[in-house]
DNA sequence: TGATTAATAGGACATATGGCCTATTGTTTA
DNA sequence: TAAACAATAGGCCATATGTCCTATTAATCA
C-alpha cells in the first residue's frame, strides 16, 4: 500500500472510484485528489483516460486470474472450489450492498458508452465461465459444464444487483445461503450427469 | 406518437435515451436533437436535468403499473400472468441484448451517482415485486411468495446481465425456457406448499 | 381586434472536464 | 560535479454541459 509507484496507486483510486462513482462520472480531478497528485502530474502518466480504463481493467482481470489460480491452489477438489466463488459474495457483501458487482456494473456501464474497451471488460465475465466451466467439468458434469457455470454467474449477477438496488442485506445472505444450498444438491445427488 | 404534447416527447426521448446511453451520458443537446426542439425551450418544460429523470421514472412506474394491471385484466389465471412476466424477456430481447434491463441498469446508475431519485427508480422493482408475489401467493404458496417472486426478479436481473454483456442471443433464450420450465415443475409438482 | 398567455428559439454564462504544455525539482549516472 | 533523465506541479485551452435570460412567434381569449 505503501511502497507502490505512483502509477500503480494511480491505476488503484481509479479501480476504487470506477467501482464506486462509475468510469463516467470519476474525472481526472477525483483521482489525483485521490491519490495526491496534481492533475499535470497525471498526463506523464497515462495520455487519456481510456488509457486509464485499459489499465483497471488489466489489472481487474490479472487480479481475477490471480483469485482463481489462488483458489486452486488451496483448494484441491472442485466442489470447495465452486464454493469459494459463492463466498466470495459473502466476502464482499458490503461493497456489493453499496455498488453492486464490479465486473457487472463495468460491463453494463461501457455497453451504454459503446466503449471499445466493452470487451476487455466482457473478458473478466469469461475469466470466471471458463473456470468455473472447468470446476463442473471435473466434477462430472461434461455436457452441462458451461450452463453451469452460467446459472451461477447469472445467479451471482442478479443477486448483485437486487441486494444493491433494495440495498438489502437479508436477502443478499438469503439468496448466497440458497446459492450453496442449490451446489449441495447438484453435486450430492448426481456426481455423474443423468442426461 | 405525432398527437403528444412537446412535454411528452421530451419525456419520452428521455426515457429511450437514458435506457441506451445511461443518464449521466445523456446530455440536454441529446434529448433536444431527438425532439427537433431547440435547448432553449427546454427549461419552460423543464427547470433541470433531475426533473426530467423524475419525469421518466414516473412514467416507467406508470407503464409498469399498466403493464401488470393489463396481464391482470387479460389473464385471470396465475400461472399464466407468471408466464407473461418471463415472456417479457422473449418480447424485449433486441433490447436487453444491446442495453440489458432498463429498471436495473438505471437503479445500478443511480446507485453510483448517489442519485436522490434512486429510491424512486427502486420502486419499479418493487412494483414488480408485489405483483410476482401476489400471483404465487393466489397460487397458493402463501409462505414462499416473496422469495419466489424475488427468484424470477433475481433471475431476471442476471439474465438481462450476462446476456448484454455476452451479446449472446443463445444464451438469453436458452435462459427464458428454463424459467418457464422452472415455473412448469413448480406450479405442477405442488399446488400447495410442502413446508 | 387587441391583449394576455403559451411556446419556442437562440444565445449568454459559469463550471467542469479531458487534454496538453512548460518550468521546476529530484534522481541517477558518466 | 555536470549532464541526462525521471517525476511532478501548475496552469492554459477548447469543448461540453447545465442553467438561465430575453426576444420573438403562436395561440387563446375578452
Amino acid at each position: 500500500m505503501a511502497a507502490t509507484s505512483t502509477r500503480e496507486k494511480i491505476i488503484c483510486a481509479a479501480d476504487l472510484l470506477f467501482y464506486q462513482q462509475g468510469f463516467s462520472h470519476t474525472s481526472f480531478a477525483d483521482i489525483a485528489k485521490a491519490v495526491n497528485i496534481s492533475r499535470g502530474n497525471f498526463y506523464y502518466h497515462f495520455k487519456s483516460k481510456d488509457q486509464i480504463l485499459s489499465a483497471v481493467i488489466s489489472l481487474r482481470r490479472s487480479n481475477t486470474h490471480l483469485l482463481l489460480k489462488k483458489w486452486e491452489l488451496c483448494t484441491a477438489q472442485p466442489n470447495l472450489r465452486l464454493l469459494s466463488f459463492i463466498q466470495l459474495l459473502q466476502l464482499n457483501q458490503d461493497n456489493i450492498l453499496r455498488y453492486g458487482c464490479p465486473v457487472g456494473t463495468l460491463c453494463a456501464e461501457l455497453i451504454k458508452l459503446d466503449h471499445p474497451a466493452n470487451s476487455d471488460a466482457r473478458m473478466i465475465l469469461t475469466l470466471y465461465r471458463t473456470w468455473l466451466r472447468r470446476q463442473f467439468s471435473a466434477l462430472g458434469h461434461k455436457t452441462q459444464a458451461d450452463n453451469l457455470a452460467l446459472h451461477l454467474l447469472t445467479q451471482s449477477q442478479g443477486i448483485a444487483t437486487l441486494a444493491s438496488a433494495f440495498n438489502d442485506r437479508t436477502y443478499l445472505s438469503r439468496q448466497i445461503l440458497l446459492l450453496q444450498q442449490w451446489l449441495d444438491k447438484l453435486l450430492n445427488q448426481e456426481t455423474i450427469p443423468v442426461s
